[in-house]
RNA sequence: GGAAGGGUGCCGGAGUGGUUAAUCGGAGCAGACUGUAAAUCUGCCGCUAGAAAUGGCUGCGGAGGUUCGAAUCCUCCCCCUUCCA
Protein backbone atom coordinates (compact mmCIF):
# COMPACT_ATOMS: atom_id res chain seq x y z
CA UNK A 1 0.00 0.00 0.00
CA UNK A 2 1.46 3.47 -0.66
CA UNK A 3 0.97 6.10 0.79
CA UNK A 4 0.83 9.89 0.01
CA UNK A 5 2.50 12.67 1.13
CA UNK A 6 0.96 15.90 1.79
CA UNK A 7 4.32 17.29 0.63
CA UNK A 8 2.04 19.48 -1.80
CA UNK A 9 0.49 22.48 -0.28
CA UNK A 10 -2.52 21.98 -1.48
CA UNK A 11 -2.79 18.59 0.64
CA UNK A 12 -1.48 19.88 3.92
CA UNK A 13 -4.46 22.74 3.39
CA UNK A 14 -7.29 20.20 2.94
CA UNK A 15 -6.13 18.14 6.10
CA UNK A 16 -6.01 21.36 7.98
CA UNK A 17 -9.16 22.77 6.98
CA UNK A 18 -12.09 22.98 9.39
CA UNK A 19 -9.56 21.86 12.16
CA UNK A 20 -9.82 24.28 15.70
CA UNK A 21 -6.65 23.51 16.77
CA UNK A 22 -3.57 20.87 15.59
CA UNK A 23 -0.71 19.55 18.49
CA UNK A 24 2.08 19.93 16.92
CA UNK A 25 1.62 20.59 13.45
CA UNK A 26 5.43 20.83 13.05
CA UNK A 27 5.66 17.09 14.26
CA UNK A 28 2.72 16.02 12.09
CA UNK A 29 4.12 16.84 9.23
CA UNK A 30 7.39 15.55 9.90
CA UNK A 31 5.34 12.12 11.08
CA UNK A 32 3.78 12.48 7.71
CA UNK A 33 6.54 12.83 5.93
CA UNK A 34 8.29 10.05 7.45
CA UNK A 35 5.23 7.43 7.09
CA UNK A 36 5.36 8.41 3.09
CA UNK A 37 8.64 7.52 3.36
CA UNK A 38 8.66 4.04 4.86
CA UNK A 39 5.07 3.21 3.73
CA UNK A 40 4.14 2.36 7.15
CA UNK A 41 0.29 3.76 7.63
CA UNK A 42 0.15 6.33 10.36
CA UNK A 43 -2.37 5.42 13.40
CA UNK A 44 -5.47 7.14 13.83
CA UNK A 45 -7.24 7.11 16.91
CA UNK A 46 -10.66 7.81 18.21
CA UNK A 47 -12.44 6.94 21.21
CA UNK A 48 -15.98 6.74 21.15
CA UNK A 49 -18.19 6.67 24.56
CA UNK A 50 -20.74 3.34 24.02
CA UNK A 51 -23.22 4.99 26.41
CA UNK A 52 -24.06 7.13 23.40
CA UNK A 53 -24.33 5.10 20.42
CA UNK A 54 -25.60 7.74 18.25
CA UNK A 55 -23.45 9.84 15.70
CA UNK A 56 -24.69 13.21 14.76
CA UNK A 57 -23.49 15.84 12.19
CA UNK A 58 -21.18 17.46 15.27
CA UNK A 59 -19.71 13.68 15.19
CA UNK A 60 -19.47 13.71 11.35
CA UNK A 61 -17.11 16.85 11.48
CA UNK A 62 -14.57 14.39 12.69
CA UNK A 63 -15.08 11.60 11.09
CA UNK A 64 -14.86 13.47 7.91
CA UNK A 65 -11.52 14.48 8.48
CA UNK A 66 -10.62 10.48 9.55
CA UNK A 67 -11.90 9.77 6.23
CA UNK A 68 -9.37 11.89 4.47
CA UNK A 69 -6.47 10.75 6.20
CA UNK A 70 -7.84 6.99 5.05
CA UNK A 71 -7.59 8.77 1.79
CA UNK A 72 -4.26 8.92 1.93
CA UNK A 73 -3.50 5.37 3.17
CA UNK A 74 -3.32 5.81 6.93
CA UNK A 75 -5.39 3.69 9.58
CA UNK A 76 -7.57 4.53 11.86
CA UNK A 77 -8.34 2.64 15.08
CA UNK A 78 -11.28 2.70 16.62
CA UNK A 79 -11.41 2.08 20.26
CA UNK A 80 -14.51 1.45 22.20
CA UNK A 81 -14.61 2.97 25.43
CA UNK A 82 -16.39 -0.05 27.26
CA UNK A 83 -14.72 1.39 30.74
CA UNK A 84 -14.83 4.80 30.21
CA UNK A 85 -18.29 4.40 29.87
CA UNK A 86 -18.89 3.33 33.44
CA UNK A 87 -16.96 6.45 34.39
CA UNK A 88 -19.88 8.13 32.93
CA UNK A 89 -20.19 11.27 31.35
CA UNK A 90 -17.12 13.75 32.73
CA UNK A 91 -18.37 16.67 31.61
CA UNK A 92 -22.15 16.82 32.19
CA UNK A 93 -21.93 16.17 36.12
CA UNK A 94 -26.33 16.31 36.11
CA UNK A 95 -26.55 13.16 34.39
CA UNK A 96 -25.91 10.07 35.89
CA UNK A 97 -25.66 7.22 33.33
CA UNK A 98 -26.52 3.68 34.24
CA UNK A 99 -23.76 1.48 33.81
CA UNK A 100 -24.07 -0.36 31.14
CA UNK A 101 -24.72 -4.47 30.34
CA UNK A 102 -21.74 -6.34 28.35
CA UNK A 103 -24.80 -7.26 26.21
CA UNK A 104 -25.83 -3.24 26.16
CA UNK A 105 -22.81 -2.04 25.26
CA UNK A 106 -22.01 -5.11 22.71
CA UNK A 107 -25.68 -3.49 21.09
CA UNK A 108 -24.60 -0.22 21.21
CA UNK A 109 -21.30 -0.65 19.42
CA UNK A 110 -22.94 -2.49 16.89
CA UNK A 111 -25.02 0.43 16.31
CA UNK A 112 -22.73 3.03 16.77
CA UNK A 113 -20.52 1.70 14.12
CA UNK A 114 -23.07 0.89 11.69
CA UNK A 115 -23.15 4.96 11.63
CA UNK A 116 -19.44 5.19 12.05
CA UNK A 117 -18.78 3.68 8.53
CA UNK A 118 -21.14 5.57 6.83
CA UNK A 119 -18.16 7.77 6.98
CA UNK A 120 -15.13 6.62 8.13
CA UNK A 121 -13.39 3.31 5.59
CA UNK A 122 -14.44 0.45 7.36
CA UNK A 123 -11.15 -1.44 5.18
CA UNK A 124 -8.41 0.62 7.11
CA UNK A 125 -10.00 0.84 10.46
CA UNK A 126 -9.12 -1.73 13.35
CA UNK A 127 -11.56 -2.05 16.08
CA UNK A 128 -10.35 -2.37 19.88
CA UNK A 129 -12.48 -2.72 22.68
CA UNK A 130 -10.91 -1.25 25.81
CA UNK A 131 -11.66 -4.29 28.23
CA UNK A 132 -9.03 -5.93 26.31
CA UNK A 133 -6.48 -4.46 28.10
CA UNK A 134 -8.64 -2.99 31.31
CA UNK A 135 -10.55 -6.24 31.86
CA UNK A 136 -7.12 -7.35 33.27
CA UNK A 137 -6.27 -4.53 35.31
CA UNK A 138 -5.39 -5.27 39.08
CA UNK A 139 -5.21 -2.16 41.62
CA UNK A 140 -1.49 -2.57 41.23
CA UNK A 141 -1.63 -1.16 37.81
CA UNK A 142 -3.95 1.77 38.82
CA UNK A 143 -1.99 2.90 41.76
CA UNK A 144 0.90 3.00 39.18
CA UNK A 145 -1.16 4.88 36.72
CA UNK A 146 -2.41 7.33 38.72
CA UNK A 147 0.60 8.07 40.63
CA UNK A 148 2.15 9.56 37.40
CA UNK A 149 -0.38 12.69 37.40
CA UNK A 150 -0.64 14.89 40.36
CA UNK A 151 -4.31 17.00 41.13
CA UNK A 152 -3.00 20.07 40.15
CA UNK A 153 -2.22 19.01 37.15
CA UNK A 154 -5.51 17.72 36.78
CA UNK A 155 -7.33 20.95 37.61
CA UNK A 156 -5.67 22.50 34.72
CA UNK A 157 -8.59 20.95 32.82
CA UNK A 158 -11.04 23.82 32.41
CA UNK A 159 -14.08 21.77 32.96
CA UNK A 160 -12.37 20.46 36.40
CA UNK A 161 -11.25 24.32 37.14
CA UNK A 162 -14.41 25.69 36.62
CA UNK A 163 -16.48 23.38 38.81
CA UNK A 164 -13.92 23.15 41.34
CA UNK A 165 -13.58 26.98 41.66
CA UNK A 166 -17.49 27.16 41.73
CA UNK A 167 -17.76 24.60 44.51
CA UNK A 168 -19.13 22.12 42.30
CA UNK A 169 -19.29 18.33 42.48
CA UNK A 170 -15.91 16.80 40.85
CA UNK A 171 -16.12 12.61 40.94
CA UNK A 172 -13.05 10.94 41.64
CA UNK A 173 -13.52 8.58 39.18
CA UNK A 174 -13.86 11.31 37.35
CA UNK A 175 -10.31 11.71 37.51
CA UNK A 176 -9.70 8.41 35.83
CA UNK A 177 -11.15 9.15 32.74
CA UNK A 178 -8.27 11.34 31.14
CA UNK A 179 -6.07 8.16 32.50
CA UNK A 180 -8.13 5.81 31.10
CA UNK A 181 -7.98 7.56 27.54
CA UNK A 182 -4.30 8.38 27.81
CA UNK A 183 -3.31 4.59 28.40
CA UNK A 184 -5.53 3.60 25.49
CA UNK A 185 -3.08 5.63 23.28
CA UNK A 186 0.15 4.15 25.01
CA UNK A 187 -1.43 0.62 24.11
CA UNK A 188 -2.55 0.66 20.88
CA UNK A 189 0.30 2.84 19.98
CA UNK A 190 -1.28 5.92 18.41
CA UNK A 191 0.28 8.41 16.28
CA UNK A 192 -2.87 10.47 16.27
CA UNK A 193 -5.40 11.64 18.15
CA UNK A 194 -8.60 12.90 17.09
CA UNK A 195 -11.15 14.31 19.18
CA UNK A 196 -13.53 17.50 19.84
CA UNK A 197 -11.65 21.17 20.72
CA UNK A 198 -13.44 19.60 24.52
CA UNK A 199 -11.23 16.82 24.25
CA UNK A 200 -7.98 18.80 24.81
CA UNK A 201 -6.88 17.84 27.74
CA UNK A 202 -7.67 14.36 27.71
CA UNK A 203 -5.57 13.70 24.38
CA UNK A 204 -2.31 15.67 25.81
CA UNK A 205 -2.63 13.41 29.05
CA UNK A 206 -1.93 10.83 26.11
CA UNK A 207 0.85 12.61 24.72
CA UNK A 208 2.63 12.82 28.33
CA UNK A 209 1.95 8.97 28.89
CA UNK A 210 3.21 7.97 26.08
CA UNK A 211 6.17 10.02 26.73
CA UNK A 212 6.59 8.45 29.97
CA UNK A 213 6.16 4.88 28.73
CA UNK A 214 8.81 5.53 25.94
CA UNK A 215 6.97 6.17 23.20
CA UNK A 216 6.89 8.74 20.45
CA UNK A 217 3.74 11.44 21.87
CA UNK A 218 0.98 11.51 19.88
CA UNK A 219 -0.13 14.38 17.73
CA UNK A 220 -3.27 15.89 18.10
CA UNK A 221 -5.84 16.64 15.93
CA UNK A 222 -8.73 19.23 18.02
CA UNK A 223 -12.07 19.64 15.98
CA UNK A 224 -14.19 22.70 16.63
CA UNK A 225 -17.76 22.10 18.22
CA UNK A 226 -20.49 21.64 15.49
CA UNK A 227 -23.50 24.52 17.20
CA UNK A 228 -26.50 22.78 17.07
CA UNK A 229 -30.16 24.00 15.98
CA UNK A 230 -30.77 26.15 18.71
CA UNK A 231 -27.74 27.95 17.37
CA UNK A 232 -26.88 28.54 20.97
CA UNK A 233 -24.77 25.41 22.29
CA UNK A 234 -22.94 22.43 21.13
CA UNK A 235 -24.56 19.71 19.19
CA UNK A 236 -25.86 16.59 21.60
CA UNK A 237 -28.13 14.46 21.76
CA UNK A 238 -29.45 15.40 25.75
CA UNK A 239 -29.74 18.81 24.81
CA UNK A 240 -31.97 17.66 21.85
CA UNK A 241 -30.46 20.46 19.16
CA UNK A 242 -28.81 17.53 17.14
CA UNK A 243 -29.51 15.94 13.61
CA UNK A 244 -28.48 12.44 13.83
CA UNK A 245 -26.77 10.63 10.63
CA UNK A 246 -29.89 7.83 10.52
CA UNK A 247 -32.66 10.22 10.29
CA UNK A 248 -35.05 9.55 7.58
CA UNK A 249 -34.29 12.02 4.48
CA UNK A 250 -37.55 14.29 5.01
CA UNK A 251 -36.65 14.41 9.39
CA UNK A 252 -32.84 15.44 8.21
CA UNK A 253 -33.47 18.09 5.44
CA UNK A 254 -36.06 19.43 7.47
CA UNK A 255 -33.56 20.01 10.38
CA UNK A 256 -31.28 21.56 8.46
CA UNK A 257 -34.05 24.05 7.36
CA UNK A 258 -34.44 24.92 11.06
CA UNK A 259 -31.04 26.00 11.84
CA UNK A 260 -30.29 30.08 12.20
CA UNK A 261 -28.94 31.63 9.41
CA UNK A 262 -25.13 32.21 11.19
CA UNK A 263 -24.52 28.71 10.91
CA UNK A 264 -25.02 28.45 7.32
CA UNK A 265 -21.70 28.84 6.52
CA UNK A 266 -19.94 26.60 9.29
CA UNK A 267 -22.10 23.93 8.26
CA UNK A 268 -20.85 24.11 4.80
CA UNK A 269 -17.16 23.96 5.81
CA UNK A 270 -17.57 21.65 8.77
CA UNK A 271 -20.00 19.08 7.10
CA UNK A 272 -19.95 19.44 2.93
CA UNK A 273 -17.12 19.17 0.68
CA UNK A 274 -18.22 22.23 -0.80
CA UNK A 275 -14.39 23.66 -2.56
CA UNK A 276 -12.89 26.73 -0.39
CA UNK A 277 -13.44 28.96 -3.52
CA UNK A 278 -17.57 27.82 -3.13
CA UNK A 279 -17.57 28.23 0.28
CA UNK A 280 -15.82 32.02 -0.06
CA UNK A 281 -18.26 32.77 -2.34
CA UNK A 282 -21.41 31.58 0.28
CA UNK A 283 -20.01 33.54 2.71
CA UNK A 284 -19.94 36.30 0.42
CA UNK A 285 -23.45 36.59 -0.67
CA UNK A 286 -24.36 36.00 2.92
CA UNK A 287 -22.74 38.86 3.58
CA UNK A 288 -24.26 40.75 1.06
CA UNK A 289 -27.25 39.56 1.38
CA UNK A 290 -27.68 39.07 -2.58
CA UNK A 291 -28.90 36.00 -2.23
CA UNK A 292 -32.28 34.54 -0.21
CA UNK A 293 -30.64 32.68 3.47
CA UNK A 294 -32.70 29.87 2.81
CA UNK A 295 -31.82 29.47 -0.95
CA UNK A 296 -28.54 28.52 0.73
CA UNK A 297 -29.91 26.17 3.63
CA UNK A 298 -31.39 24.30 0.97
CA UNK A 299 -28.46 23.93 -0.67
CA UNK A 300 -27.24 22.87 2.45
CA UNK A 301 -29.71 20.54 3.28
CA UNK A 302 -29.53 18.95 0.01
CA UNK A 303 -25.42 18.19 0.34
CA UNK A 304 -26.09 16.75 3.83
CA UNK A 305 -29.29 14.77 3.18
CA UNK A 306 -27.06 13.30 0.13
CA UNK A 307 -24.32 12.83 1.92
CA UNK A 308 -25.85 10.09 4.26
CA UNK A 309 -29.04 8.99 1.74
CA UNK A 310 -28.65 9.96 -1.70
CA UNK A 311 -28.88 12.70 -3.83
CA UNK A 312 -32.26 11.12 -5.53
CA UNK A 313 -33.60 10.96 -1.71
CA UNK A 314 -32.21 14.53 -1.20
CA UNK A 315 -34.46 15.88 -3.83
CA UNK A 316 -37.49 14.60 -3.07
CA UNK A 317 -36.91 15.53 0.58
CA UNK A 318 -36.73 19.08 -0.68
CA UNK A 319 -39.57 18.62 -2.58
CA UNK A 320 -41.85 16.97 0.23
CA UNK A 321 -40.16 19.80 2.68
CA UNK A 322 -41.75 22.62 -0.20
CA UNK A 323 -45.48 20.79 -0.13
CA UNK A 324 -45.46 20.47 3.11
CA UNK A 325 -43.88 23.68 4.99
CA UNK A 326 -43.82 26.09 2.10
CA UNK A 327 -47.12 25.83 0.68
CA UNK A 328 -48.73 24.46 3.74
CA UNK A 329 -50.30 21.33 1.84
CA UNK A 330 -50.78 17.45 3.31
CA UNK A 331 -47.49 15.60 2.46
CA UNK A 332 -48.48 12.54 0.31
CA UNK A 333 -47.24 9.88 2.43
CA UNK A 334 -49.64 10.03 5.89
CA UNK A 335 -50.19 7.59 7.97
CA UNK A 336 -53.75 6.02 7.77
CA UNK A 337 -56.08 5.18 10.11
CA UNK A 338 -59.21 3.00 10.05
CA UNK A 339 -61.37 3.72 12.28
CA UNK A 340 -64.59 2.83 13.41
CA UNK A 341 -67.27 4.54 14.36
CA UNK A 342 -71.14 3.32 16.13
CA UNK A 343 -74.33 4.62 14.23
CA UNK A 344 -75.65 3.95 10.84
CA UNK A 345 -74.17 3.37 7.50
CA UNK A 346 -73.99 4.72 4.07
CA UNK A 347 -74.78 8.26 3.89
CA UNK A 348 -76.57 8.78 7.51
CA UNK A 349 -74.69 11.35 9.28
CA UNK A 350 -72.48 10.72 12.42
CA UNK A 351 -70.79 12.54 14.96
CA UNK A 352 -66.96 12.55 15.38
CA UNK A 353 -65.45 12.51 18.73
CA UNK A 354 -62.52 14.41 17.59
CA UNK A 355 -60.23 14.29 20.76
CA UNK A 356 -61.11 10.53 20.63
CA UNK A 357 -59.92 10.18 17.10
CA UNK A 358 -56.81 12.00 17.95
CA UNK A 359 -55.75 9.81 20.80
CA UNK A 360 -56.71 6.62 19.06
CA UNK A 361 -54.04 7.82 16.17
CA UNK A 362 -51.32 8.62 19.11
CA UNK A 363 -51.16 12.68 17.32
CA UNK A 364 -51.31 13.56 21.19
CA UNK A 365 -50.93 12.10 23.82
CA UNK A 366 -53.95 13.00 26.08
CA UNK A 367 -57.38 14.14 25.57
CA UNK A 368 -56.54 17.47 27.55
CA UNK A 369 -54.00 18.05 25.08
CA UNK A 370 -56.12 17.34 21.75
CA UNK A 371 -58.81 19.90 23.76
CA UNK A 372 -56.21 22.34 23.56
CA UNK A 373 -54.93 22.17 20.31
CA UNK A 374 -58.51 22.42 19.30
CA UNK A 375 -59.16 25.36 21.30
CA UNK A 376 -56.05 27.09 20.21
CA UNK A 377 -57.42 26.62 16.53
CA UNK A 378 -54.59 24.03 15.67
CA UNK A 379 -57.18 21.69 14.20
CA UNK A 380 -58.19 21.09 10.15
CA UNK A 381 -60.27 18.46 9.21
CA UNK A 382 -60.03 18.12 4.98
CA UNK A 383 -57.96 21.60 5.09
CA UNK A 384 -60.80 23.61 6.92
CA UNK A 385 -60.24 24.77 10.53
CA UNK A 386 -62.13 22.80 13.16
CA UNK A 387 -63.39 24.79 16.39
CA UNK A 388 -65.31 22.15 17.63
CA UNK A 389 -64.71 18.93 19.28
CA UNK A 390 -67.43 17.10 17.80
CA UNK A 391 -68.08 17.10 13.66
CA UNK A 392 -70.97 15.54 11.82
CA UNK A 393 -69.26 13.07 9.35
CA UNK A 394 -71.12 10.81 6.99
CA UNK A 395 -70.77 7.35 7.56
CA UNK A 396 -67.45 5.09 5.80
CA UNK A 397 -65.81 8.18 4.52
CA UNK A 398 -62.70 9.28 4.94
CA UNK A 399 -61.20 12.04 6.08
CA UNK A 400 -57.86 14.35 6.42
CA UNK A 401 -56.15 15.29 9.96
CA UNK A 402 -53.97 18.69 10.12
CA UNK A 403 -52.68 19.20 13.47
CA UNK A 404 -50.52 22.11 13.14
CA UNK A 405 -47.73 22.32 11.47
CA UNK A 406 -46.63 18.94 11.26
CA UNK A 407 -48.67 16.23 12.01
CA UNK A 408 -50.93 14.59 9.86
CA UNK A 409 -53.13 12.25 9.26
CA UNK A 410 -55.55 10.32 6.98
CA UNK A 411 -58.83 9.00 8.86
CA UNK A 412 -60.73 5.91 7.29
CA UNK A 413 -64.27 5.71 9.13
CA UNK A 414 -66.04 2.31 9.15
CA UNK A 415 -69.27 2.34 10.81
CA UNK A 416 -70.79 -0.37 12.77
CA UNK A 417 -74.43 -0.68 13.10
CA UNK A 418 -75.82 -0.19 16.16
CA UNK A 419 -78.19 -2.32 18.25
C1' G B 1 -15.87 12.34 63.41
C1' G B 2 -18.00 17.59 63.55
C1' A B 3 -20.84 21.65 61.15
C1' A B 4 -23.94 23.70 57.42
C1' G B 5 -27.02 23.68 53.11
C1' G B 6 -30.23 21.00 50.01
C1' G B 7 -33.87 17.19 47.40
C1' U B 8 -40.31 21.03 44.03
C1' G B 9 -43.34 19.88 37.43
C1' C B 10 -38.83 18.29 30.97
C1' C B 11 -34.63 21.66 33.01
C1' G B 12 -33.31 25.84 36.17
C1' G B 13 -35.50 27.94 40.28
C1' A B 14 -39.50 30.61 43.84
C1' G B 15 -42.61 29.25 47.59
C1' U B 16 -42.32 27.90 54.98
C1' G B 17 -50.02 26.05 57.25
C1' G B 18 -55.35 27.82 53.56
C1' U B 19 -56.11 32.86 48.24
C1' U B 20 -50.85 26.81 45.35
C1' A B 21 -51.99 22.42 39.95
C1' A B 22 -48.03 25.34 42.62
C1' U B 23 -44.59 32.80 41.12
C1' C B 24 -40.82 33.26 37.41
C1' G B 25 -37.22 31.92 33.47
C1' G B 26 -35.74 28.29 29.71
C1' A B 27 -37.29 24.32 26.63
C1' G B 28 -41.67 22.53 24.14
C1' C B 29 -46.55 23.09 21.63
C1' A B 30 -50.28 26.22 19.10
C1' G B 31 -51.78 30.94 16.74
C1' A B 32 -50.14 35.80 14.16
C1' C B 33 -45.88 37.13 11.16
C1' U B 34 -42.51 34.22 8.02
C1' G B 35 -37.68 31.68 4.83
C1' U B 36 -39.83 25.07 9.77
C1' A B 37 -34.02 31.66 10.14
C1' A B 38 -33.75 35.55 13.70
C1' A B 39 -36.72 39.03 16.37
C1' U B 40 -41.60 40.08 18.18
C1' C B 41 -46.68 39.51 20.04
C1' U B 42 -50.61 36.11 22.01
C1' G B 43 -52.25 31.61 24.17
C1' C B 44 -51.30 26.71 26.09
C1' C B 45 -48.09 23.76 28.80
C1' G B 46 -50.47 16.86 35.14
C1' C B 47 -54.70 13.49 34.07
C1' U B 48 -59.88 13.40 33.58
C1' A B 49 -65.43 15.06 32.92
C1' G B 50 -67.94 19.18 30.56
C1' A B 51 -70.12 23.38 25.06
C1' A B 52 -68.87 26.42 29.09
C1' A B 53 -69.11 27.95 34.06
C1' U B 54 -66.91 24.58 36.94
C1' G B 55 -65.82 19.71 39.11
C1' G B 56 -63.10 15.01 40.29
C1' C B 57 -58.34 12.71 40.78
C1' U B 58 -53.00 12.71 41.13
C1' G B 59 -48.76 15.89 42.59
C1' C B 60 -43.59 19.18 45.64
C1' G B 61 -37.30 12.54 47.80
C1' G B 62 -39.94 7.99 50.71
C1' A B 63 -43.11 6.23 54.80
C1' G B 64 -46.01 7.62 58.80
C1' G B 65 -48.25 11.59 61.97
C1' U B 66 -50.46 16.57 63.64
C1' U B 67 -54.50 19.65 61.56
C1' C B 68 -61.04 21.24 59.39
C1' G B 69 -56.81 22.01 55.88
C1' A B 70 -49.63 20.55 54.52
C1' A B 71 -44.94 21.41 49.29
C1' U B 72 -45.08 24.20 53.92
C1' C B 73 -45.30 21.67 61.05
C1' C B 74 -43.53 16.76 63.69
C1' U B 75 -41.10 11.66 63.55
C1' C B 76 -38.30 8.03 61.10
C1' C B 77 -35.83 6.75 56.62
C1' C B 78 -33.25 7.44 51.75
C1' C B 79 -30.21 10.55 48.69
C1' C B 80 -26.99 14.91 47.23
C1' U B 81 -23.47 18.97 48.09
C1' U B 82 -20.02 22.12 50.74
C1' C B 83 -16.80 23.32 54.82
C1' C B 84 -13.72 21.80 59.20
C1' A B 85 -10.79 17.55 61.03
Amino acid sequence: MSIKTPSDSDTWKLLKKGVAEIISELELQRMLKASAESGKPLRLKQGFDPSRPDIHLGHVVGLRKLRQFQEMGHTVVLIVGDWTAQIGDPSGESVTRPMLSADEVRVNARTYMEQFFKVVDRAKTEVRWQSEWFGKFDLSQVIRLTSKFTVAQFLARDDFAKRYQSGRPIAITELLYPLLQAYDSVVVQSDVEFGGIDQKFNCLVGRELQAMEGQRPQQVFLMPLLVGRDGKQKMSKSLGNYIGVTEPPDEMYGKVMSIPDHLILPYFELVTDISDSELAKIGQELKSNTVNPMELKKQLAREIVGQFHTPQAALEAQAAFETTFQRRQVPENIPEFVLSLPGGTGTDSLSLDIPQALLATRMVKSRSEARRLIAQGALKVDGKSVGQETIPVPADSALTITLGKRRFARLKLVSVPQK
